[in-house]
DNA sequence: CACTAAACGAGACGGTACGTCCCGTCTTGAA
DNA sequence: TTCAAGACGGGACGTACCGTCTCGTTTAGTG
């Protein structure tokens, strides 16, 4: 086919869904803010709007995760990972128009998806901060793969719930990640 | 207006989307299932559609912690609410097949629900640990608000995520809960 | 259902083919033009948009041969119902806007009919002659149905062919009547 | 152009047509069917579907008196064309699967010809009809024009609708032609 | 006990989106 | 050049729900 339209599809869908909401992005929609007639979706994906919505999710997913990594790809070590991860990741979650949008109107496919891969997601969080720990050092007696668990833990915890601390402030964060989470490690 | 025809269509509206998912479940099918007509469902839920799937989602959840409280009120002490807590948690959530089969079909409801309520849940289950947490005791200048929040966020996390440990074994949860989650406490 | 509703489709459907054409008259269109959704044409006419022009074409079918025969019944013998049959039925046919524009745009749907039914056509003109023609009287040795059934496919076959007559001249098709059509009868 | 392409196209339409019908013969049909792309069938019929199903139509029109002319060409008298012609167009009109397909499924654009045309039909089956008459010879008085135009008319008009008589037998027909169309003229 | 008002069933209707199919145009690449 | 291959816009089709509305017909509750 032609990859270049796939890719505008997504953006456009995904543009719709920020703008109309899930349950109001219309193939028609789409298919305009494309450039594209509605065919031409059908083309591309051929499930329909169920493909074309569930591509644009793990579109964006896959985006997020790419851009947390440059994000913290340069940082020296343990502590600053975690912390420019939970600022980005925080400001991410709270900024993203249209995963507010869809959180506030209609809790509908996104988040299952964190919820249906929360075990993934947690894996994938522990296995990357498990090199950063390792140099770091920990205490005597602690085991890697428990320690890394934890934090992951705690890292998607705090994302979503807050509680008392304001992850816009990255003063209060390292406070957090060096009093609460690292505390118990080291 | 008949609270107990409200009822009813809360209970079909449910088992029309344990057949067929939410995505396939009509309100024709939930009018058929709960033997009232169409024009009923409008009058009881003005919202339609949406707010029939809302009320059904809000009506399974308060179940659902209604049931999970009626496990835990006669433990004993922190260890068993914990302990039975999660295990009574873990178990609903696998087996629910309703629940399952959004979750596998249609991420599309319940979990935004979770995280949209994120922070509510981690609340809640952190001011119902807390009494528990006074009568168990703390280790020396440990502050009950943190051990408190701290004890929540594991909880939800292994809910949702068990890792290594099979929580449908009471053992592995009895050792999990002891030397995973209140070592950090006492 | 409502039959003033399907009337109105009908005329509606009609209006439609006359001003745009059979291929080019849309359900859309006749829904539109009836004042009616294009939903409600479907339930209607189940059949969708074949059944819908297939009800038009019979129902103009017939309209035109109650026409027809409101225009010759109180014709007084057999020579005048012919002659007034024949300059109607002519008439009709070539100042049918719709059939001209049909017949000129697409021979599509109202011919085949007349063909189809060429046979029950042709019956019945006969057995509408017969008893004008016993009133008529006839030559010796002459058998009614015999002379009925030559009547009628002369009376046919000119209304679509009139050859060298002016059909619309009421004197030429006089003429016509008695010196050929008749002729052969008495 | 290459005229051969052509008259594949047309053969491979009519087989379309005569397998699935009018209605639901695709361009996209005849092009496979005649082992040519789409695009080519755009070339040699520039006004797409409609030209190519009208030269079809004109095409097996012309075949048809073509064979008509050759079944009739060695016959001795008027009589025998007569005979043999009104039994040939009778048994092709009954055998063509394709006409009679059309005709009971979609009553959709042959007839229209055969009526449109009408006039022209007529016009020519009398043409050739005269030079015949003239070696049969006629009653005094009568004129050539009208007796052929006579004949014209009962030829098409029992071809069409057989009334009592059966057609497929020959000694019906001849039967039929002696004591009914030739009665009149001698 | 009758009578009125609310609840309800039944279902017609407009409307909107879906997914499918086909048409006619156009571009590309190979023979 | 001619053609096959196929992407594309366009547009109609038939289907499925939704939400609104209007009818009767119960079913209560009240004077």
């Amino acid at each position: 086919m032609n990859p270049e339209v796939r890719e505008r599809l997504l953006q456009a869908t995904y543009d719709c869904v920020a703008r109309w909401g899930l349950a109001k992005t219309t193939v028609e929609d789409a298919a305009r803010q494309a450039g594209v007639s509605r065919a031409t979706v059908y083309r591309y994906f051929p499930g329909g709007r169920d493909e074309l919505i569930s591509a644009v999710v793990g579109w964006e997913f896959a985006r997020f995760f790419l851009r947390l990594y440059e994000e913290v790809s340069d940082a020296e070590g343990l502590e600053e990972v975690m912390e420019r991860g939970i600022v980005f990741a925080h400001h991410a979650l709270v900024e993203h128009e249209v995963l507010q949008r869809i959180l506030v109107t209609e809790p509908e496919i996104l988040l299952p998806r964190l919820t249906t891969e929360a075990e993934g997601t947690h894996t994938l969080v522990a296995a990357f901060l498990a090199p950063y720990l390792v140099r770091h050092g920990m205490a005597e007696g602690t085991d890697l793969d428990i320690a890394a668990d934890f934090l992951a833990r705690m890292v998607l915890s705090y994302i979503s719930s807050p509680g008392r601390w304001d992850l816009d402030d990255p003063e209060q964060v390292a406070l957090l990640v060096r009093s609460e989470l690292l505390a118990g490690i080291r």
